[in-house]
DNA sequence: TAGGCCATCTGGTCCT
DNA sequence: AGGACCAGATGGCCTA
């Protein structure tokens, strides 16, 4: 918010005083803008060098605003040692400048500061990217991930935070937790559209939690939220060919899609190929079974055995009713249909084994025990 | 149009 | 001195 009061054309100039005075001199940053020509915050600048250690010098500046009477001392005095702007300062109530005396600010000088702030400004660019780099590759091993709607950084990092913790339970219980609680572990702390995705990528809005016996699969059908007998979702999702593929059903919500998409969509799908989506898928979160590391698509019966406890959706959670008491947090947007995990390719396909998080080769084993 | 999110610039601080 | 890291400031873009 103070951001945005700050972004306030109206109140700039305010700010700027207030900058001005809480750093004891003139902004700086005034200055330095002025030599990247591209940026448009160079509006305040007013002088040549800009070099730090000119800081506080007492220099005229416009953000000083009326209210400083130093504007009269030209830029000769800005080449005036501190006592000068100390004593400036003093008579407008700002602490009196101490360190070493200023430089002059030579032409020389002037230039190697600049080259110094712009590869700084180029070191950060790239520290920027490295890091935003890390935080698509952890958007993509978290149980939510799409190209097209990508969570934000600080989501992606609560939902990582939550991740890991509903894995290290699952780890240290030896059981396999509740769906609900699941899921409302996943989501804790994130924000209500963070949270109808994740569900949504999860298949597992309101509808999901009022679950009509499987017709499909005849494996799975569950009236409750038991933990043994729950088709929990796998959470494989946003496939490369999330499209509405005439074989797919409609999956896709929202610009994100579920792992359904890619059983749907399959390797034979125009869609298949679509510029949209090219990244992995992330990984399975298929907590009611074994995480299915090593199917192969498509299935075999080596499949069957490797996700025997794999997450199998109900077609009839499409169309099955559901109390308001189901409704939960999820709302009603995610809504999938027909899903069957039989189609789900196989997390090993599609990501890279060294992209693969460590703990799902615990727990793949886990779960085959 | 307000608010959220983001990229970028910037100066400060710490460390080597 | 220079690089890494951080946080503040700012403007652009997008969406409800």
């Amino acid at each position: 918010m103070l951001t945005r009061l700050f972004s306030d054309p109206s109140l700039q100039s305010d700010v700027h005083k207030y900058s001005g005075w809480a750093e004891d001199s003139e902004s700086e940053d005034s200055k330095m803008k002025d030599d990247d020509l591209d940026h448009e915050r160079c509006r305040l600048g007013d002088d040549d060098t800009d070099d730090p250690e000119l800081r506080g010098s007492g220099a005229h500046s416009e953000n000083l605003g009326e209210d400083d009477d130093d504007d009269d001392l030209g830029e000769d005095e800005e080449d005036e040692d501190d006592e000068g702007a100390g004593e400036g300062d003093a008579e407008d109530g700002r602490p009196k400048k101490r360190g070493p005396k200023k430089r002059k600010m030579t032409p020389a000088r002037a230039q190697r500061s600049k080259v110094r702030r712009q590869k700084a400004n180029a070191r950060e660019r790239t520290r920027m990217h490295d890091l935003n780099s890390a935080l698509d590759s952890l958007r993509k091993v978290v149980p939510c991930y799409s190209k097209t709607q990508k969570l934000s950084k600080i989501e992606t990092l609560r939902l990582a935070k939550n991740y890991i913790w509903a894995l290290s339970e699952i780890l240290r219980s030896g059981k396999r937790p509740d769906l609900v609680s699941y899921v409302q572990t996943l989501c804790k702390g994130l924000s209500q559209p963070t949270t109808n995705l994740v569900a949504g990528c999860l298949q597992l809005n309101s509808r999901n939690f009022l679950t009509e016996p499987c017709q499909e699969s005849g494996r799975y059908a569950s009236s409750s939220f038991s933990v043994h007998s729950y088709p929990y979702p796998c959470a494989r999702l946003a496939s490369p060919h999330c499209q509405s593929g005439s074989n797919s059903l409609p999956l896709r919500t929202h610009g994100y899609c579920s792992a359904y998409d890619s059983l749907y969509g399959g390797s034979g799908s125009p869609e298949y190929n679509s510029p949209e989506y090219e990244g992995p898928l992330s990984p399975p979160v298929c907590i009611n079974g074994n995480f299915s590391l090593k199917h192969q698509s498509p299935p075999s019966p080596e499949h069957e055995k490797g996700y025997h406890y794999s997450m199998h959706y109900s077609s009839g959670l499409a169309g099955s009713r559901q109390t308001p008491a189901h409704n939960l947090v999820f709302g009603s947007s995610g809504m999938r249909s027909g899903i069957h995990n039989e189609n789900v390719l196989p997390y090993h396909d599609v990501h890279p084994h060294h992209e693969r998080p460590p703990a799902y080769d615990e727990l793949n084993a886990f779960f085959h025990n």
